[in-house]
DNA sequence: CGAGTTTGACCGGCGC
DNA sequence: GCGCCGGTCAAACTCG
């Protein structure tokens, strides 16, 4: 399974939330949890009090193994032979190098200081990165991801998009769609979605820019989120490719049904990968097994480049209470 | 009525 | 400057 990380900007920092903090304080933590301003706060956000969590120094060093695994499961999710995920090229930072550019917080650390909105905090972070940007909009300067992904993996994607556009791409028999975040009016939050011209079994994903808000299915799946699927039109399905059979009719049973990779297959298909992973993880403790390293990555990361923030907060919480629990000395100021 | 898709028009970047 | 191309807009439409 061929996985491949590009590097070609350099503001691509959740991997260093994963990697950061040899040293944690639980306090700061929790600090972060009750003064982040809302579920909704953008990514930066937290990227920048995890980033400080990183930084402050204390003596509470049992998270430290906890996350540790992580960097490693991280690029071990992309090679994954269970992985749709053919091939991926992040436009920012590698997750494999897995370091924060001192500039890179030094930046930060001046944009802490000022009030951000959802809307212009990854915006700012593009036009930082890219000197010399007059649009704001047609020239799209964001950090783009780019995957290549299987029919079978599209129902992978657990972020809501809406569909905008589509156009003819010249030299490609196949139209490129382009879909934005619906999630949260205002998310600049990108996707265009083409069949590769190569290989018409594979989709061309690319992601542009950040979402500015939390991942919107995970607490919501999990507390049994009842939203429905959203329309159909007759029409949707004619007019991908007209000298193709239609995505929906060419995909996968576990495609459930919906065209545009939106949310619909969101809840059960996390709720299937949760249970997958729980599932898994008892398998491991039957044979003895520590289950971190293996069976998390699937709860973290089952939405491939977009683990959930919440995801790392409640493991690191849960984790920090079973090292209380069973009386691990973790000590705090 | 809200949320989604479709599709022609529009706009800006870029190469010639 | 012009034309091509890709990305986005927005009105019209569908659907539940």
């Amino acid at each position: 399974m061929m996985s491949e990380f590009v590097c070609m900007e350099d503001s691509w920092d959740l991997h260093a939330v994963v990697r950061s903090g040899s040293s944690t304080n639980y306090e700061d933590f929790a600090n972060i949890k009750n003064n982040s301003p809302s579920l909704f706060a953008p990514l930066s956000f937290y990227q920048d009090e995890l980033l400080n969590f990183q930084e402050t120094p204390t003596d509470f060093d049992g998270l430290d193994g906890l996350y540790k695994p992580l960097y490693p499961l991280l690029h071990q999710t992309f090679n994954s032979p269970e992985s749709n995920i053919l091939s991926s090229s992040i436009s920012t930072g590698t997750l494999a190098s897995m370091s924060v550019p001192k500039e890179v917080k030094e930046r930060q650390k001046v944009q802490k200081t000022k009030p951000v909105s959802p809307e212009s905090a990854t915006f700012a972070n593009t036009v930082d990165a890219t000197s010399g940007a007059k649009s704001k909009r047609r020239k799209n300067q964001h950090k783009k991801v780019v995957q290549h992904v299987r029919e079978d993996g599209l129902s992978s994607d657990m972020w809501a998009w809406r569909k905008y556009g589509q156009k003819p791409i010249k030299g490609s028999p196949y139209p490129r769609s382009y879909y934005r975040c619906s999630s949260l009016k205002g998310c600049l939050a990108r996707k265009q979605m083409e069949r590769s011209r190569t290989d018409p079994s594979t989709f061309i994903i690319t992601y542009t820019a950040e979402h500015s808000h939390a991942h919107p299915t995970r607490r919501s799946s999990l507390a049994g989120s009842t939203r429905t699927k959203p329309s159909m039109p007759k029409e949707a399905t004619k007019n991908i490719e007209p000298n193709m059979p239609t995505i929906k009719d060419e995909l996968s049973p576990n495609f459930d049904g919906v065209l545009s990779p939106t949310t619909p297959s969101v809840t059960s298909i996390e709720d299937e990968s949760v249970q997958n992973a729980c599932i898994k993880n008892e398998e491991l403790l039957d044979q003895g097994q520590v289950l971190d390293e293996i069976a998390l990555p699937d709860i973290l990361f089952s939405d491939e480049l977009f683990p959930s923030i919440e995801d790392l907060e409640g493991l690191l919480l849960d984790e920090f209470a079973d090292c209380r629990s069973s009386n691990i000395p973790a000590t705090s100021s």
